[in-house]
DNA sequence: TCTGGGGTCCTATTCCTA
DNA sequence: TCTGTAGGAATAGGACCC
């Protein structure tokens, strides 16, 4: 989708259209999820601090992302998606792979489905998607990013793609080798700064190196990896249907907390909101790792594997304080973590509070606060401990995605 | 410039066991 | 019992993606 989460914002307050539009954090540790064509004709781009991007465009409009409206939005796109083919593998709530060989007798050729796909998704949702078609999967990616619109100077709205780009078999290599190494999927900065002390700028020159060369320079399975994309050989197929291999929560807080006291209390509130989604998933998990970054950015995790899986905030947050125990909170955290792997589908259990039956009486317990939250809402029941003058301290998924809100005025 | 939150995958190291 | 070693699981960290 271009510039999804903005283009949303645009659809629900249409007043936004033209302007330059920030959706993410506002505070002073919030990040850019996404922005409109019109802010990133000032060099406005996602993930970039939100204090940069306010000095880029003072008078830009700053939005706080709704995970809810995005996902809603997600859901009739990938509704429209599989009406196409069966085939498709969802990769962020805006852009999916489909795999179009067998649709072609019902729908037409690899370009015609192009087409109509974003016809179709511009009439179901108001928004408007870019295509890219081509042989394997991470060529068709890099197509979808050149058929996108262009910011233009400062001020000035998009110019606008092609909407769907082909690349037909035999044209791969053309399309890809003027391409900067950057283009392709799992060069980021560091793997970038590597090669650049091989002087490898393009992808083509990255397709002359030897693969020898390049297993040195970044190991063996990235070197290898690297190398065939760079020839346009991915045999990776499309996937639907892949089931999640962790679930987490983390936040980063508008100011560090230096006591044991207050992290443990911010452990129960995410693992609790992170054993709500295992049990929405129908899911348990082993091992529960937790996650600190300090005051100054330095981040490590710790984590540990138990025998019994576990879905409930109580079983999850056990964990977590164990590991938290270990951490010296003194020069201050500024972002925590508790994230479930290891995952497995839970066994069907009957929701009995007295705990006969299936489980111990602990996830029976669990099962209840399931289904009391299903029935009246999140903030219905929790742990005593989270009880502010407010009600429940809750966590749930999207919650100050993009970091923590502007303070409060004193 | 001062760095989010959701994830995945890979690598190196350590520890345990055969 | 000691030593070497080989493999697997667990652990920690880092790079990357949207």
């Amino acid at each position: 989708m271009d510039a999804f989460y903005a283009a949303v914002e645009v659809l629900a307050d249409p007043s936004l259209a033209g302007r330059p539009l920030i959706v993410g954090g506002d505070g002073a540790r919030g990040v850019v999820a996404s922005c409109s064509y019109e802010a990133r004709s000032y060099g406005i781009r996602s993930a970039m601090p939100s204090m940069r991007a306010r000095r880029l465009c003072p008078h830009a409009v700053f939005v706080r992302g709704r995970y809810d409206l995005y996902s809603e939005y997600s859901k009739r796109l990938h509704a429209v998606l599989t009406s196409f083919t069966p085939l498709v593998e969802g990769i962020a709530l805006d852009e999916a792979f489909l795999d179009v060989t067998g649709a072609q007798r019902l729908w037409g050729s690899g370009p015609e489905i192009g087409a109509a796909i974003r016809a179709r998704v511009h009439d179901e949702t108001g928004l408007w998607c870019s295509v890219g078609v081509a042989p394997v999967k991470f060529l068709a990616k890099l197509a979808s990013e050149a058929a996108k619109p262009k910011a233009g100077p400062p001020g000035s709205g998009p110019s606008p793609g092609l909407g769907v780009k082909v690349i037909r078999p035999g044209e791969e290599l053309g399309f890809l080798h003027p391409l900067a190494v950057e283009a392709l999927w799992g060069v980021g900065p560091a793997t970038r700064r590597r090669l650049d002390r091989f002087g490898i700028r393009t992808v083509g020159d990255l397709a002359a190196m030897p693969p020898a060369t390049l297993v040195g320079a970044l190991g063996e399975a990235h070197g290898r990896h690297l190398h065939e994309l760079a020839w346009a050989r991915d045999d990776r197929a499309v996937e639907p249907d892949r089931a999640a291999k962790s679930i987490g929560h983390e936040e980063t807080y508008a100011r560090d907390h230096y006591s044991q006291d207050s992290l443990r209390k911010e452990a129960l509130r995410l693992s609790d909101g992170v054993a709500n989604r295992l049990r929405e998933a129908g899911v348990a998990g082993r091992t529960v790792t937790l996650k600190v970054r300090f005051a100054s950015f330095e981040t490590i995790s710790r984590s540990r594997t138990v025998a019994r899986p576990v879905d409930s905030g109580a079983s999850v947050a056990k964990v977590a304080m164990e590991l938290l125990d270990a951490v010296d909170p003194s020069p201050g955290v500024r972002l925590l973590g508790v994230s479930v792997s290891n995952l497995a589908p839970r066994p069907g259990e009957q929701l009995r509070l007295d705990g006969a039956g299936a489980g111990a009486g602990e996830p029976a317990v669990a099962r209840a606060v399931e289904e009391v939250r299903r029935r009246f809402g999140d903030a219905a029941v929790g742990p005593a401990t989270l009880l502010r003058g407010d009600g429940l301290a809750v966590k749930r998924r999207g919650d100050q995605q993009w970091g923590p809100g502007r303070e409060p005025e004193a």
